[in-house]
DNA sequence: CAAGTTTTGGACCGTTCGATACATAACTGA
DNA sequence: TCAGTTATGTATCGAACGGTCCAAAACTTG
């Protein structure tokens, strides 16, 4: 054993997160980690191959973190799949209008849209972790809207594979328009709307 | 009057709004234009500003076209407001599967989401010409909705703006669940479900 | 306390960035 | 044909980029 690190590793890679969070992957630049963080370009260095490796962990840890608070709500068999989806709406929602609001009053999306966004067609890397994200959210949607046909509280015929793509895309576009400008009343009457179409 | 240009500005326009769609913004670099346009650098800065300066024009094209197709669309009185949705969702689907595909298969979105995604929080010039276009869309989408509910094509008792920012949204969706990797047949079920919420 | 190991700060690397300078080429109008 | 004007190609700018190197600091273990 040697000298220990004096920096906690999770605490700087929720600041990077945060930093490319908010301008993106290639506007974020290795200084700006270096401020974010509070480390040194060695520190970083030293702790993460590169940039773009570091990268690959937030975005790891962020899909982790969004993905198991979502399946969570998901998952939770005491309640109506529709309950349990009007829940997940408002998580959205929430994320979106979180105090930490932006100078214009606009939403800062979700990492994994915009990283879908800026990398996705230039990133493999990148774009096998979202694939697999996405198809782990999709498979927990369909489960709960076939158990919501089956149960009552879902009363779309649709084909539930269907339905889910279409929730999962109807949060997205949520976020796209949380973006735009999009306050939390209009979030709000969006995720309505869109349990209409499994419910209406 | 003197040595007259020897290229077509609308068709280095083109190149360019290629370039910056596929590439985003941050991601482009003053050689990839030259390069895409077939100009010299001294051309490009000759005929417009800067890269920002030049971004600009692209995006008020982008926008200008787009936004033009779109609300031809929602405008033909000929047709139901459901109709007319109908078109508006399949001009956004063979959009997104345009015979240019991407590596991996993926739709390259619309440069207006991914500009909204990349720039909004940073380029307020850029933020204020999506405000603009979001604004004039989503005038012509309440409109039609609001039509379609005198006329009986549009069964949601919804307010109409609210639907529209509904339909705004899922136009986004859509086009984020392409770069995702969604299928035709998949955008074409979500564009189906979307409507069974107006309908439905 | 000394030997060994790792972290840390800061200087520095080559490259690429957006942008400019300038000489020359190419055209117009007189 | 030539004066005037603009477009173009090339060379280059300073700054910032991602990343490396290294000496000094700071800790553990014996």
């Amino acid at each position: 054993m040697a000298r220990p690190r004096t920096f906690d590793e999770e605490g700087a890679l929720d600041a990077a997160m945060r930093t490319f969070w908010e301008k993106g992957y290639e506007a974020t630049s290795t200084q700006d980690l270096c401020d974010a963080t509070g480390l040194g370009r060695s520190s970083i260095y030293n702790t993460f191959k590169s940039k773009h490796d570091l990268f690959e962990r937030v975005l790891a840890r962020y899909i982790d973190s969004m993905t198991t608070a979502q399946l969570a709500v998901l998952e939770d068999s005491r309640r109506s799949a529709a309950d349990r989806l009007r829940t997940l709406f408002a998580m959205v929602v929430d994320g979106e209008t979180e105090t930490e609001q932006r100078p214009g009053g606009r939403g800062l999306g979700c990492l994994t849209v915009n990283t879908t966004v800026e990398l996705v067609a230039r990133d493999p890397r990148a774009a096998e972790m979202l694939d697999r994200d996405t198809r782990r959210r999709l498979t927990a949607l369909r489960a709960v809207l076939q158990e919501g046909q089956r149960e009552g509280s879902i009363t779309s015929s649709r084909d539930a594979g269907a339905l889910a793509r279409f929730v999962n895309a109807a949060i997205g576009g949520m976020r796209i328009s949380s973006q735009g400008g999009a306050d939390r009343a209009a979030l709000e009457s969006i995720a309505e709307i869109t349990m209409d179409a499994l419910i209406g």
